[in-house]
DNA sequence: GGGGCTGGTAGACAGTGTCTACTCGCCCGG
DNA sequence: CCGGGCGAGTAGACACTGTCTACCAGCCCC
């Protein structure tokens, strides 16, 4: 394994594929830095506490999250079709890595970045990572929907219906709406589209 | 403080008014028991973990939201008004309680009742808590668009709709929404009052 | 009246995050 | 050329956590 890259770097990656592989619980500082081939103490030289390590692995995860989104739309040539793939891949993101998504969005982590500084000089604040992702919604929904006047304003709508896809990759992550939905086996794909539908109105015009 | 009621129901209310006041990181297993009064073996009597202790103390919980629900559609009349008021209650007991909140929908804590039987005898699943309420939404939904045909079916709606607004729960209580709304002061209503309109067909008919 | 049993105590144990002292190697200035 | 500083990593201490085990006080019931 190569040594050459930086530390920082090695930390952040190997707490990635930890807990893509393992999960949430397995993301401990002394964990990391065992898998990392460091001692317990060496973090502390890049990242002053465990939350900012685990911010910086969550900051990662938008990254990823926000390269899905820009594959997932090169197939699509509508609009309308582009925001269907951009909600399948958020969906689909939240539910491969469920244990990333749940960093990504974890309350301690974003509180912890609310006062005092950015993390690091020129790093980002772990919220203001989803700002493209959500202007690019906006920017879809705009162009999805020109003609309407009596709808919302379109930052209103995309607020709601990226609301809509976040529940629903975090209720079907936690299995309560498999559970809900029927009492039969139960399907994303008609939730996913459902919601589309409502905030966009339907597909077919 | 009385000591008269069983330890176990003290622990739980201990759990409660601890994840209410100070956050889910005050939620340790010796904290509780210190504030109950007892040592910090004393709760393994009664919960095998610490995890069927939270376990517990979201189920009380999810009671409360339910409580919400009545109290907060005992004021509407239509069934649409009552949608309404169901929504802005969940959202508002989400931000109202945060810390609850997140414990109530923590995948660990759903995780560990999926093997293995039901907590306690008699208990529920944690996951299973949420049953009462979808239908009671579901009851709401059919009789709020019972003309409408093509629709998708009323189970359908209603879980795009609880995911809706348990999305904003979540987005706005991390900050990231008020953050995305405009970059100005951002106002949580028009988000939720989007969510129901695109779910249910808009308010005035 | 004595034997379980229930429910609580106290301590041990491994593990965690943070902090501090220490050390090694490298660079830079005189 | 060489010695002092300094960045980066090590090792250990500390308080704390959750779990486990031994112990023990009441209490009920045969």
């Amino acid at each position: 394994m190569e040594q050459d890259s930086s530390l920082r770097e090695r930390l952040i990656d190997v707490g990635v594929d930890l807990v893509m592989t393992e999960g949430t619980a397995s993301l401990g500082l002394r964990e990391i830095a065992r898998r990392a081939g460091v001692s317990h103490g060496a973090p502390r030289r890049h990242f002053p506490t465990h939350h900012a390590l685990l911010s910086a692995i969550a900051r990662r995860g938008f990254a990823d999250l926000a390269g899905r989104f820009t594959s997932a739309m090169a197939g699509a040539a509508t609009p309308r079709e582009q925001l269907t793939a951009l909600g399948r891949a958020y969906v689909g993101y939240a539910l491969e890595h469920r244990g990333m998504f749940e960093l990504m969005f974890r309350h301690d982590l974003l509180d912890s970045e609310r006062h005092g500084g950015p993390p690091g000089p020129g790093q980002p604040r772990l919220r203001e990572s989803t700002l493209p992702l959500f202007e690019l919604l906006v920017g879809l929904v705009t162009r999805c929907r020109a003609e309407a006047e009596d709808a919302p304003p379109a930052a209103v709508t995309a607020a709601a219906l990226w609301a809509n896809l976040h529940g629903v990759a975090q209720l079907w992550g936690s299995g309560s709406l498999p559970l809900v939905h029927g009492h039969g086996p139960a399907r994303l794909d008609p939730i996913v589209t459902a919601a589309l539908d409502a905030h966009l109105g339907p597909a077919a015009r």
